[in-house]
RNA sequence: CGGAGCGUGGCGCAGUCUGGUAGCGCAUCUGGUUUGGGACCAGAGGGUCGUAGGUUCGAAUCCUAUCGCUCCGACCA
């Protein structure tokens, strides 16, 4: 993408109202704009972070199993009423009537809409175990949305439903969807710590919290060092062996991690001063075992292999999707601006052209642009005809991992300027060096 | 929902106390000089001062109402 033919309104001021860095790095460099409180657009710098995020969030679901689908955002009052929770969930829950006096209800969640379209289908024992899963928007009418999109009243979820026929084989789905977990913020290139968590709201007796450890984090939290240690299930883990399920949880349960609320101050000072991790963390997912919640006061029955009708046991998995795009900014920034992970950076590179309008410079420069598309890499062409300085800021503060500086000394020695993002280390290399340590990324 | 505060060009702010017809910096546009780490000079465009009433000869400024937003606390992906 040539920068002059792109929408990327990068400004040098903060917004007085962003008080954390990421809701400021974010207006910065124009990957949102608020439309109202907790309420966002999703400028195309941002959008496309959060695409990147979501694919990366849907092949992990998709290796562990799970089945993507779509549900609409707009759902019947009734549905909740069967369940209960129309009048449970208070006023987080945006309602809504329509022209005929219908009550509906902007979907702060789906286990209701989820059940229904299992029950419809789903008569036998032999089609569980299932997950299904999308990804959409969501609405919960928070008190105070606040920190830009880490906590907005809309935001994108992921949520995943599983159904199983009893307690045994939903917390093998559950093992399934903590796996998968792991592997996914490992690939988002964040440490998300599970941790033991309060049920809450939606009910049930097996749950763990995923949180990123960032000090504007809501939540404070309480951790063995230990667990930061152990390494993800990895790309090759096989999900369908349950004994390596089971000891991917174990690995990390055994060490001690809460947060506030879980939090047991004794078992935290029995561990090693050195090994006590007292910090604060976002929480990026929430995975749930309710057993029959949902399905019983829903009728959300099978058969079973003796013919009987039995409610299935299930479960529900989060991941905030558009949270997760403040969170890595959190973790993953520095005094000149975001740090992208390579996995989610919006572009793969950044070109910067020092003399766009000298035509040797430009020869090269093109040629890189053009050899990164064909490789498959997102470029950003800074071809704008800026001074040296306002380029380089600009592109230290959206953060891409590689750079590479195209000008009228490097070209006369047939060299060019490569930099890693991350480390801050400069190199004058061959194009062609550059663009194989680029490609080979 | 309790407490605090703010709405003035795209962004950041001053002006409000003490009414007199709107200003600064950044950004934008034009011309010129510049050009390897957020340039300089000259000029220009852009604001019904959140909205609606009221007081007044006159309101960004005073009064009333209303809408919006932010921050601190209790709840949440």
């Amino acid at each position: 993408m040539r920068l002059t033919r792109f929408f990327l309104p990068v400004t040098k001021d903060v917004p007085s109202d962003a008080t954390i860095v990421s809701h400021q790095l974010m207006l910065r460099t124009g990957m949102i704009r608020q439309n109202g409180a907790g309420i966002y657009s999703w400028l195309p710098l941002g959008f496309r972070v959060l695409k990147r995020i979501e694919q990366i969030v849907r092949e992990e679901m998709n290796r562990a199993g799970a089945i993507e689908l779509l549900m609409p955002t707009l759902q019947q009052a009734d549905l909740w009423r069967e369940s209960g929770r129309y009048d449970d969930y208070g006023e987080e829950m945006l309602r809504i009537t329509d022209r005929h006096g219908r009550d509906m209800l902007y979907g702060p969640t789906n286990e209701e809409m989820i059940t229904e379209i299992f029950r419809a289908y789903v008569r036998s024992y032999k089609q569980l175990p299932l997950n299904l899963y999308h990804q959409q928007w969501k609405f919960r009418d928070e008190v105070r949305p606040r920190f830009g999109i880490m906590r907005g009243r809309e935001f994108y979820m992921k949520d995943a439903y599983s159904f199983d026929l009893d307690e045994t084989a939903a917390r093998r789905s559950y093992q399934k969807m903590f796996a998968a977990y792991l592997n996914t913020f490992d690939r988002l290139g964040v440490t998300a710590i599970p941790m033991q968590a309060d049920p809450g709201p939606i009910g049930g007796d097996l749950s763990h919290e995923f949180l990123v450890l960032a000090s504007s984090g809501e939540s404070a939290v309480f951790c063995d060092k230990a667990v930061l240690d152990v390494p993800p299930p990895g790309a090759d883990f096989d999900f369908s062996d349950t004994d390596a399920l089971s000891a991917e949880m174990e690995k990390r349960t055994r060490y001690y991690a809460a947060t506030d609320e879980k939090h047991d101050p004794a078992a935290f000072e029995a561990l090693p001063e050195e090994r006590r991790i007292a910090a604060r963390g976002i929480e990026v997912g929430h995975i749930f075992y309710f057993g029959t919640k949902y399905s019983e006061p829903m009728k959300a029955e099978i058969q079973t292999q003796d013919g009987g009708l039995q409610a299935i046991h299930g479960g529900s998995y989060g991941i905030g999707v558009s949270r997760l795009v403040g969170a890595i900014i959190e973790a993953s920034h520095d005094d000149n601006g975001i740090v992208w992970p390579a996995s989610v950076s919006p572009f793969d590179a950044g070109i910067i052209s020092m003399k766009p309008d000298d035509a040797d410079v430009s020869t090269v420069a093109d040629a890189a642009y053009e050899k990164l598309g064909a490789a498959g890499k997102d470029v950003l062409y800074d071809d704008t005809g800026e001074r040296a300085g306002a380029k380089f800021a600009r592109m230290d503060l959206i953060g891409l991992p590689w750079q590479i500086t195209v000008g009228p000394r490097g070209v006369k020695s047939g060299t060019v300027e490569l930099k890693h993002r991350a480390s801050g280390e400069k190199h004058e290399v061959s194009l062609d060096d550059a663009l194989a340590r680029i490609e080979g990324d």
